[in-house]
DNA sequence: GTAGGGTTAG
């Protein structure tokens, strides 16, 4: 009984220094505990099998399990669950299904929540055929689908281009009786306003206040970033205050959120004061927050100190990601040191991140506005994958030097591809076509920009 | 004990 007691006691601990996301800490704790004769059980596991997945690596939370068996514990669903979980947030679909077929072989039955996680992988990985072909086997099996299995769907809609079926699926669980939860409008703002319906997500925001639902800090953070979508920065930073008053700012979100809005109209100043009063109020940083920081740090053209924050966050045992690269490449541009900004497209490629989009993205922008313009176009053409950030800034810049032959080229190779651009690169092409007197080239690209969309949707 | 919000470029 005191047994059980203390083991009650040492997970309680374990999870609240896990949740802090010192995971050094929490095996301390572990090992102190066995020595004074602790013995951990499946939930001790299952606390650091999660945490390993969410703040370290898929690689790290498996090597829990050996160990896990060594103590003579096997794992359960939910050992499993928070693996698929973890695999499925680093949107690894083949460890995902691996790992479901090894819990099948282990014969430990996946639950309802396996089955969520499972639809969950193959919507979060763009294939919303798979997710959903997953909600009908699990309504056609013996497993009853919960709210939850519908939040999943009704996210997975939104995120995979169905905004609008994912709202109709609301309606339909409304009209029978289903009262939705604060997670449901949530997930429904967000998905609607990612979709660019700013009609629907301000109804969805509407009703949930009719509703008994007390907003949280989701709901804030996602109304902020709906507002900065449409451009209602006032708005946005509005709701920020209205969170920060209700002591919704406890995490990194929120601040991270606003500070990039607070960027994007250069408001800089301000935009420094949250963010040190983020670090001041010891909000545990992770790679988004130290982005956000590296971010604030280039836009003022502190260099040394963005590569600090990269040297700190690598002591941390935090590997940049393709928002840190891109952030920095942007940076170092920005502020004139292509030869920099090269040399670091060069570390990026011995990382084998060389085709960051975004990263490259800016890089051709850049080129283009220094004067560079055979660089920037070698390595538009070295692109594997262009989007329409990619074709809208190149047929700007052979604009602005007057190139309009090259840049319909361009603007033809892009629409040709099925990708969107700027309606402003389109016009810029064909008026600068036509006042500089090329009529009947402007004449055959307008119908060859009406054909290639006519022949796009199909 | 499980999902949902935050960071990059016109």
């Amino acid at each position: 009984m005191v047994g059980g007691l203390s083991t009650r006691l040492l997970n309680i601990c374990i999870a609240s220094v896990c949740k802090t996301q010192q995971l050094q800490r929490a095996e301390v704790l572990l090992i102190d505990a066995i020595r004074l004769g602790v013995l951990p059980n499946v939930v001790t596991y299952n606390i650091l099998v999660d945490a390993y997945c969410r703040f370290v690596g898929m690689g790290a939370a498996l090597d829990v399990i050996p160990r896990m068996r060594e103590a003579g514990i096997s794992p359960d669903v939910i050992t499993y669950n928070s693996l698929v979980a973890g695999s499925t947030r680093k949107r690894s679909l083949s460890l995902t299904l691996d790992l479901f077929d090894e819990m099948l072989e282990l014969s430990i039955h996946p639950d309802r929540w396996s089955y969520n996680t499972l639809m969950h992988c193959f919507f979060k990985v763009g294939n919303p055929d798979e997710g959903y072909n997953v909600f009908r086997n699990l309504v056609l099996s013996e497993i009853t689908p919960g709210q939850d299995t519908f939040n999943i769907l009704i996210n997975g809609l939104c995120k995979n281009g169905y905004a609008m079926h994912g709202l109709m699926l609301f309606r339909n669980l409304q009209r029978h009786g289903v009262v939705p939860e604060l997670v449901t409008y949530n997930l429904l703002i967000d998905g609607l306003c990612k979709a660019g319906q700013w009609r629907a997500a301000k109804t969805m925001i509407m009703e949930l206040l009719e509703t008994d639902e007390n907003p949280n800090a989701i709901t804030f953070t996602t109304v902020m970033k709906c507002c900065f979508k449409f451009q209602k920065y006032e708005q946005g930073l509005e709701v920020f205050l209205e969170m920060a008053n209700r002591g919704h700012t406890f995490d990194g979100f929120g601040y991270c959120t606003a500070v990039g809005g607070l960027i994007k109209i250069g408001r800089i100043e301000e935009a420094n004061r949250w963010m040190d009063r983020m670090l001041k109020n010891g909000i545990g940083l992770d790679l988004v927050s130290y982005n956000s920081l590296i971010n604030l740090h280039c836009r003022e053209g502190r260099l040394g100190a963005a590569y600090a924050v990269v040297e700190e966050l690598e002591k941390r045992g935090l590997e940049c990601d393709a928002y840190t690269h891109a952030i920095i490449i942007d940076g170092l541009c920005r502020a004139g040191d292509i030869e920099g900004a090269y040399r670091h497209l060069d570390r990026m490629k011995v990382l084998g991140l060389g085709s960051n989009r975004v990263a490259l993205n800016c890089m051709i922008d850049r080129l283009f506005k220094a004067g560079y313009m055979e660089a920037a176009m070698r390595l538009f053409e070295s692109m594997e994958t262009k989007d329409d950030f990619t074709y809208s800034s190149v047929v700007h810049s052979l604009c602005k030097l007057g190139r309009f032959r090259s840049a319909s080229k361009v603007l033809l190779s892009c629409l040709r591809s099925g990708t969107k651009i700027l309606k402003s690169a389109q016009k810029a092409v064909l008026t600068g076509l036509k006042m500089s007197g090329y009529r009947r080239d402007a004449k055959k690209l307008q119908s060859q920009i009406y054909m290639a969309r006519v022949l796009a949707r199909y």
